[in-house]
DNA sequence: CTGAAAGCGCTAACAA
DNA sequence: TTGTTAGCGCTTTCAG
């Protein structure tokens, strides 16, 4: 009686490579890492017996062995946002080369599931993680601080991070932009963007700021406009046309991101008002999108892809190796056509 | 001499549950996975044993002694672009209660990156994967075939799957388009889209089909403005201009998306042109951003959230298990503002 | 309801 | 340059 034959749908192992190729199964191993010695000859046969059988090494057995993971795991608010995207051509860009591998995972801008998705990756030991904002869940702090691996927080900078954070300051920026419109002559400013509750500390902050700078001027947002849900061109436009209806008075409107921003521009140009002497229009991000539109939305470039780099390069030990650091970008205004000059 | 304690930034292990609880491994492990029975005093002394600890299981020594991994490979050409996310959405809504969870993997619209990320997706065994377009190597047709999961691939159905496709045809969604166009009276038809070296094969069969339609009728695209990188409106501008500058005679202009053909419409209405009267216009995807314009692009709705549920409930198992299948979704015409009636 | 033993597929460390 | 041994931290299986 022969032996029966192997599962053929159970998926290869080292032990199938070693026998096809009469090379004990360490020296398999070795071939297919490339590392140690191993002769010409050797390495060959190896590598033919491996390539014929389709053989796919079995990472989970190598990582628990090895306690390495060549992963890094990226979490953040939104696919859908345009802000990320970038984010993670940023960090692809400079993990290429270091043999980790970016792994993204989705929080909705939702404490509980941002938890949820950090346990989550944290529980398949990655090499580090990159995750955006700097508020968090006391649980998620812990968890992360306890992790014993590099942390990076990114897009704000605005608060303490539990490690390291590569952002921009939005507070800063919202001042920023204040300071330009107040300067450009505007009064009579109002406030288009996400209801507040849901969690956009980033989007909160900026407006913190742009408030403090207001009243500083003796002057206070004259009315406000929210909405909930993903940002289109069509919220816009119909939150601008709702504000402009109830406030026909207003000088400017400054929103919360430059997809609702650029909405409202293509609005006003619609309805034939005079953009921007009469009135003034700004947004958030520096997205592309801008470029294409009849006019350029004034707006602020939040520094996208070099906040990923940066991050990246951190996690990557390409910079100080393991101390923690605060990298706080300047991120650039532009007027565009919509604040007069 | 006592032994020495243990190094304070080891992650934990069930071992140190299993100490500060007084309870076996075994049983701390049944009540993590909520697995057989367990006395409520003795779960709830493990679940305070685990919380105050900050215990996070490794999912690696679990994947390997179980022999399941609850993630799912996804891997798809872009994450820039537009059509991606929803299709997650899909995804993401419909793995949510089966306790799996979607991987991202990026391939550029490049056969040996996508290779190489199959690979790599591949050894972490994945419970099943999801990937973009039925056009892989060899090599990739061969991974995927001998993993012994299920794989689906989606957005296209015109081609051989490995397993099961959920899609829409492009094929024919080219030729639906061309009938709209040739039916309003359209004859002078020019096409703007991506530069076709480049892995776009959704994009091609697309314009495949077009023309096909087209030369039954005796007519033929009369001139092509191609662009490489990604899509934006600038350069759905920029090509406009150049191909009516070039050809100011054509009377419609089919573009291989609805990025490229928003910057197209809006650049029409900068100058005047009369749309749909002198010259129609057509895009591809059924991009929400479409919905602000000032005008409606025509396009065609890819189906793209459809698409994510159904490859995910494919996955999960909650159709016809494991039986191969090919599902072709039917794309709907919106002739929009640009197309006349 | 709880525990002990064996082993998942691989790699570190050491031996030859 | 190659092979052997002993786990990595968990779950399966089987025994109480």
């Amino acid at each position: 009686m022969s032996k029966p034959p192997p599962d053929p749908r159970r998926p290869l192992t080292l032990r199938d490579v070693s026998e096809a190729s009469g090379v004990s199964e360490m020296t398999v191993s070795r071939v297919l890492r490339n590392r140690g010695d191993v002769s010409d000859t050797t390495r060959e046969r190896v590598l033919e017996a491996a390539r014929s059988l389709g053989y796919v090494p079995n990472k989970i057995a190598g990582a628990l062995a090895s306690q390495r993971v060549n992963l890094v795991g990226v979490i953040i608010p939104s696919l859908s946002n345009m802000v990320f995207p970038e984010v993670m051509t940023g960090i692809s860009e400079v993990l290429e080369d270091t043999g980790l591998q970016p792994v993204v995972g989705v929080s909705n801008y939702d404490a509980d599931r941002e938890e949820r998705v950090i346990y989550e990756m944290l529980s398949w030991r990655p090499s580090g993680i990159i995750l955006a904002g700097v508020e968090h869940s006391d649980a998620s702090r812990a968890m992360l601080a306890q992790a014993g691996i590099p942390v990076v927080e990114i897009m704000d900078t605005d608060g303490t991070p539990v490690v390291s954070a590569v952002g921009i300051s939005h507070y800063r920026a919202g001042r920023k932009m204040a300071e330009a419109i107040i300067g450009a002559g505007y009064r009579r400013i109002a406030f288009l963007g996400t209801h507040m509750p849901v969690a956009d500390h980033r989007a909160r902050k900026r407006l913190d700021g742009f408030q403090e700078v207001l009243s500083r001027a003796g002057l206070s947002i004259v009315d406000r406009e929210y909405y909930t849900g993903g940002s289109s061109l069509l919220k816009g436009r119909e939150m601008t046309e709702a504000l402009l209806k109830r406030s026909p008075d207003v000088d400017f409107l400054y929103y919360s991101n430059d997809m609702i921003g650029a909405g409202g521009l293509l609005w006003c140009l619609d309805h034939g008002i005079d953009v921007p002497g009469k009135l003034g229009l700004a947004g958030f991000n520096g997205m592309e999108l801008l470029d294409g539109l009849p006019r350029k939305l004034a707006t602020m470039d939040a520094c996208r892809l070099e906040i990923g780099r940066r991050a990246a390069e951190i996690i990557a030990g390409k910079r100080s190796p393991g101390a923690p650091e605060i990298i706080e970008l300047e991120p650039t205004l532009d007027l565009g056509d919509t604040i007069r000059r």
